[in-house]
DNA sequence: CATGAATGAGTGTTCATTCAT
DNA sequence: GATGAATGAACACTCATTCAT
């Protein structure tokens, strides 16, 4: 199980001058799983006057970021609708990130830390791999049902630009989540609890399973069913339960 | 059955001098089970030298628009680009389209059709649910093998326009594929082969799941699953078939 | 008077290859006022039965081209709505006129000769100054009530290129018609009836001031006056004769 | 006479931000003739650094805007001639006109306005109508013999901007200088100096006479009429006068 | 002669990014 | 640091003109 906590990895980011925002990169060799926010709180603790009202700005920008980009498409969002939402001038934007990819790129990244943050505690405290499966589904439902507009660029924008541009960090970020599903899947065939299969592929689809069915949820309204988390527990249990 | 045999039919459009493709199909009451290609040959009977040179002109550049935008999205590419590609000047593209978003469109409509097309014919040959859902996977990993430019787009630009932009002729394109599911699981929940569920939402699921185990066989080279239909389809009859 | 009666003299075109319609411009040195349909049926009658067509398409795409210039402005008119006006295609347009500002003058100038040709013969069968000055007025009410379409170009583009494009010839056309009104004046104050005055300048004044009670007349349909003509006239007449 | 004197007034746009300059200007219950400049410098007093380079620049974009216009016409300019002009950047122009069309109608409406606000004022110091309409005539032939490119576009351009494009706005800026001619023109009938005449009919006579006139002599050098002023003033009075 | 498909130069407009204040 | 005015590269789209058939 130990693997699973594991925080994701900061991606180790040559020291650019201009990027403030570090905080949203979890630091790496930690065992105990921490929120995101929580290693947040710990680092402003020695953070002067001046680092938390760049961090609150960071956030702020973040935020609007998320928000235009969901709302507008990642090209159709223009870097003035994100500043005026913010509360700042466009100028200010560019003091905190280094160009509209970057502010896309680093508001996927902090809602997809935060979520990974999430989905890890939840999964350590489950038992099995049933319960296991059951947390990563209900952890990711919960956590998109609290950040729609995260999800909608997190749905929508992320293969184009994972897939297109070649961006191996978008990748990467991508790849970290299916990571979770993989130890879920392994430790289980382990255990006998779960029938033998080709394990990353598997995970994958499990994993996009769970986002084509959280789509669903999130995005069209009107759903024939009142509890997709179950439907799809239902779907994937039989997919790779063992009997 | 029967419903799923049908193709998709044109929509009656007004005939705009200019639009040489037909739009997308929708269903009625025609028996006999056509291709696209065949009704293509067909009209390419009674047509003259001029009509057969504008086919190609318009394939040829419909051929160069997927391509391109494969390769550099939809935002990213040009019409310039496009126009090279397909050895032509640009001029001559908004000869037969509209504007870069009606090119866009007819690529991807077109591409869904003949898709759907085979698709359909697949699913008229086989007998029962689990033959269904067979050749449901295995036409649309032949069909994307042979296109994967059109898989491109189809995967990266499709959700990001269908969603961010409220096009609804778009949602009609994915919806009507889902449709062809939808009729698999509804016979075979008639027939006793499978288990009651929400007949859409686990069509979406089922569908969703296909796109994404195409996804990986497609984009990504290196496979560790050297079947990925059958991997597929095993999880999915699990998750549907009786007992 | 004499002078009045002479016909505007064609300019010296240098013979240009695809000018097909030189039947518009007027032959010099001729003493009974002519009308250009005179002249042109007189023409006609050495012509093939080619010329014939030809002369044909010319006016056919003359009177296109003017309804068209009229409706959108120069600018805003296309070559392919003046064609599809007049029933022929793009490039034939081509075959009778050089380029889209040829094709437009000589709209002008057909129009701009025919009206001379009226209004020069009317002035002929007037005896006195007043009555010249009426047959002048009326004369061109009469014509742009049946040429409306005319009359709008002649308006609003003229001056527009007559003076921004140094296109020397539209200033001709232009001048010539004052010309007729000089004649009157020198006329009439050579022998009396009118007061002494710089000649040119006041025929231009008289002239545009026509050119304006034509514009209220026939350009804004809800008239305060239902006689502009006689208006016209009054303040012309009390600003240019004797007493 | 008081309705002659009122300056027109800025309409009360909704403050846009971009927007620096006021639009056309309506009568309202003002009873002392301000003129625009005089109205401006006030305004400046209130203005921070920032606010007088704004308008700096809006004014030399307006300059070249004008400039380019009188020389090219409004089609054949470029915004990039226009930039050029200005001394400024393509983009920057529109910093400050939302398009091609509103820095036209921005550049006809000031030197409208600043026009109207002369007339209006030497009207104002004339005791009767004969000065009136001297001094209408005066303030005109001042005003654009130091605003030859704005005379330009004022007579070529706008007539085809004003009939074929269905532009209200433009009639109104037009309009609303004849209408200050039919305050003479009624005060002079009401006080027996003038003759009786349809006033809205005859003052458009009277303005578009002056016009003319002021063509003549600003577009045509060699003018045969070094007063041009008098000579149009003598046509017009004899015109209008009582006996 | 007539056609209309093809061309490609030309332009208004947008917007990410910079930098002087 | 924060600002927002200025920039200019980039791009979709138009349309007069040509020319092969």
């Amino acid at each position: 199980m130990a693997p699973l906590l594991r925080p994701l990895q900061p991606q180790s980011q040559p020291p650019k001058v201009r990027c403030i925002h570090p905080g949203i990169l979890l630091p790496a060799k930690i065992d105990r799983p921490v929120s995101l926010l929580y290693h947040r709180s710990m680092a402003v603790a020695g953070k002067s006057k001046k680092d938390v009202i760049q961090e609150f700005r960071s956030t702020e920008i973040l935020e609007a970021a998320r928000h235009v980009f969901a709302l507008r498409g990642y090209h159709a969002a223009t870097i003035d609708q994100i500043a005026t939402h913010a509360g700042v001038a466009k100028g200010t934007v560019y003091l905190y990130f280094d160009s509209k990819r970057d502010l896309f790129l680093a508001s996927l990244r902090e809602g997809v830390l935060a979520l990974h943050a999430e989905v890890a505690a939840q999964l350590r405290s489950a038992p099995t791999p049933q319960a296991q499966l059951q947390a990563f589904i209900n952890a990711r439902f919960d956590y998109f049902a609290r950040n729609r507009d995260f999800f909608k660029i997190y749905y929508t924008e992320f293969p184009q630009l994972a897939t297109v541009t070649g961006q191996p960090e978008l990748q990467d970020l991508y790849d970290q989540q299916a990571k979770l599903l993989e130890s879920v899947l392994a430790d289980g065939i382990r255990s006998g609890h779960l029938r033998s299969c080709p394990v990353p592929s598997t995970a994958r689809l499990v994993y996009d399973l769970i986002r084509s069915a959280l789509a669903q949820h999130i995005l069209n309204e009107p759903a024939d069913n009142p509890h997709p988390e179950a439907t799809v527990f239902q779907f994937i249990w039989k997919g790779i339960s063992q009997s």
